[in-house]
DNA sequence: TTATATTAGTGTGACCCACACACAAATACA
DNA sequence: TGTATTTGTGTGTGGGTCACACTAATATAA
């Protein structure tokens, strides 16, 4: 009876705990590679490529292997970007546990998703598949929903805002390396706006209008920008913590339906 | 001299406004298809086998033609993504520009948007291209921007919190399809916790170790759920809204490092 | 009516991808 | 010195996007 089986776990997650060196690794051919060489090489590529461009054969070319020769270390191409994933996001960032109070702990944790985003652009596209299991992940995890218990939320009202500050902290990323593209790209802001205005007026998005008018649509997002929804969302939670009768600790967590 | 230069727009772009009709068609072989028709097509055939299936010659096939012939009409497969994703979102939901106050109307346009997701879960998938610019999309946007201007936040200020709704509901869909997509899969929640329930205890993971303890780690994420965390945005905007000077309206927007 | 330009769909092929599988090469142990 | 075991290779299958030459259909011009 084996401990884990592997059958039902999602894919990478026992290589991403670096479980079993490979069960008895005496015998037989050595390996020139590890895992951590092949995720490491796959990180490269996608940081000088982009996430399009990365496949199992270009992994292996930048290892001097054959396409198929990483297949005996990861099963399959799902497996590696889960690999990847976690080791891109990296250990979770210092100073979010220890920060002075909640509020700095969640900005400090939510700046680093951002930062961890601007290093990696690629890891806006990498799919999201389920909760967060891999090691780093569940480091960053853990830190933003430390900080939030510690303020006094209950451990379900915790995971609910860091699906919030999650959430908004990849949509930041994710618009503000779009803009970075597109500067790199063909497409020029002046012949969209030239191109849309006209619509925008005639469909009566006002709004949309008067933030084309002033280039503000298509405007680089600065790290002003990241604080002030951060700063939203941050007052969103104090006043539920706030309202919160002092001294009772929740821990039914958020209401359900029955 | 063209009105406007096709080259220096994003891909799709024209298309979703449905401008030229082809330029002048009235010569030559008729088309047996139509934009519209490839992209119903395609949105039937992510809805029935997922987006990871939506290829161009499964679409063709759909259709009765040859995969290439799909080309005819639209010039990537990028551009019918783009078109797709106008097409899947929809027009802008109603009840949200005139809701009775402006968190009614911000309620229901988040809400609006993971229902959205919840009709056609690969939305989730699909790679977001920089801003929005066809035209349910601008129909979507300018209908939570028109929310926000009217509870007296200026358009850049809007566009934030617009952003910040926008990760949000995103998030939320995410997760939730997620869950639904494992459920359908061979992986099983409780072995998922017998393995890294000994794991998170050793790294000190108490309240990740909580929650999964609680069965609250990989659950379904229900409205109340959806609805908690968006009050807390709201609460966030609300905080900005009651505390500016009332009367005064701020056009400047967010305040930005020079 | 016939010729011609124009456009729609087909066929083929180049080049990429993930991955299965048989095989060769290398290594430890009997 | 076998022999089992494991790694890397080679080949093949089935899929993908897309370019390009070609055929078929259609409206205009002669």
């Amino acid at each position: 009876m084996p401990l884990t089986d592997d059958a039902h776990l999602p894919p990478g997650l026992v290589l991403a705990w670096g479980l079993p060196a490979k069960s008895k690794n005496k015998l037989g051919r050595k390996p020139t590679q590890s895992v951590e060489q092949i995720v490491d090489a796959a990180l490269e590529l996608a940081d000088a490529e982009g996430f399009a461009a990365l496949s199992m054969p270009k992994i292996a070319q930048r290892l001097g292997l054959t396409a198929n020769a990483i297949y005996r270390y990861v099963s399959s191409r799902d497996e590696l970007l889960v690999l990847l994933g976690d080791a891109a996001w990296g250990p979770a960032p210092d100073g979010v546990v220890g920060a002075r109070d909640w509020r700095a702990g969640a900005t400090a944790w939510t700046q680093a998703m951002v930062d961890r985003c601007d290093i990696h652009p690629w890891l806006c596209d990498l799919p999201i598949r389920g909760a967060p299991m891999t090691p780093n992940l569940l480091g960053w995890a853990e830190a933003i929903l430390k900080v939030l218990t510690g303020a006094g939320l209950s451990p379900a009202e915790s995971l609910s805002c860091a699906l919030l500050l999650d959430g908004y902290a990849r949509r930041i990323a994710s618009a503000r390396r779009d803009v970075r593209d597109s500067s790199a790209s063909t497409v020029e802001p002046a012949a969209v706006a030239q191109f849309l205005e006209p619509r925008l007026h005639e469909l009566g998005y006002s709004v949309l209008a008067a933030l084309m008018a002033g280039d503000q649509y298509t405007d680089e997002i600065r790290d002003a920008d990241v604080t002030f929804g951060l700063d939203r969302i941050l007052d969103g939670i104090d006043v539920l913590i706030t309202q919160r009768p002092s001294g009772v600790r929740q821990v039914a967590g958020v209401p359900r339906s029955p």
